[in-house]
DNA sequence: TGCTAAACGATAATCATTGTCAAAAAGGGT
DNA sequence: ACCCTTTTTGACAATGATTATCGTTTAGCA
């Protein structure tokens, strides 16, 4: 069975106080500078944990996966801020009966699909006005 | 000023010669294959220098980067089978629409998305039911 | 045909992630 | 409380994709 240790514990803690995405080496820096003497395999382990149970979010970005801990326990997708990493959950009705649809026209079956929207938030898009150094736009795909 | 060797023309050819997503490492090894001696780091800057012009299109799937020659000019998705790679261009004037307003409702500019519909095509939908052996849906994003 | 900056290619380096395995400890039963 | 079995941990090695290096090659041009 599955045992509850103080270790899947802190990252599932430390996850819910971080507002945006971390990967799980950033997760890992926050726990050990909070005097967390947590194994970064453990981390990494916890939050594939965590992501099967569908406890947290992941998306890939650059290559690396980021972990979050949404208020939504349902289906939902994610408005990012590519600058400062705030986070909006959205839901997307339309959206999910476009995949479903798209999926079904085609003969596809046990569709999932991939959805983010990144962006500057308000805060980041005022701070770029003002000469600020922000993340440039990546590829849309 | 951007040179036209025979790597980058080679790599083109290559691509346009496939049906589905790959790798830069699959690639290379075709290339290879076909009796190309085009070194793999070449074939890593061919791919990304494609990417910029907007001729490939890329997605990240499993922590690496696919590339693929599409055949629409425009902006388009992808509905791609996880098991044999056959890809399928979409328009979504309703998913662009969307993901428009969603950003602006939040307050977000130079937004982009990430939009990709992953299931099994047909094919391997009717191999799945023989008995054959498929892919796993992957988490949903 | 020469020049020069861009592109190559072999290989070393990087970096996130996973595998290994002995030691630690959670849970359940006594 | 104690013991036993099995899971989980943590330090570290290993992997695998991608990138950096750097001396050599070559495209584009006068
Ligand atoms: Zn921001
Ligand atoms: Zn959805
Ligand atoms: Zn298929
Ligand atoms: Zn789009």
């Amino acid at each position: 069975m599955k045992r509850n240790t103080w270790q899947r514990e802190a990252v599932r803690t430390a996850l819910t106080g971080t507002e945006g995405f971390v990967s799980a080496q950033v997760l890992h820096s926050h726990l050990r500078d909070t005097g967390s003497s947590i194994g970064l395999a453990t981390v990494y382990r916890a939050l594939a944990s965590l992501e099967e149970t569908g406890e947290v979010d992941a998306l890939q970005q650059d290559g690396e996966s980021l972990y979050r801990a949404c208020t939504q326990g349902t289906h939902h997708h994610h408005l990012i801020c590519r600058n400062c990493g705030t986070t909006v959950e959205i839901s997307a009705d339309p959206v999910e009966q476009w995949a479903r649809q798209v999926a079904a026209e085609h003969g596809f079956t046990q569709a999932n699909h991939v959805v983010d929207v990144f962006g500057l938030c308000a805060a980041c898009t005022a701070l770029a006005a003002a000469g600020g150094q922000v993340a440039e736009p990546g590829r849309v795909t």
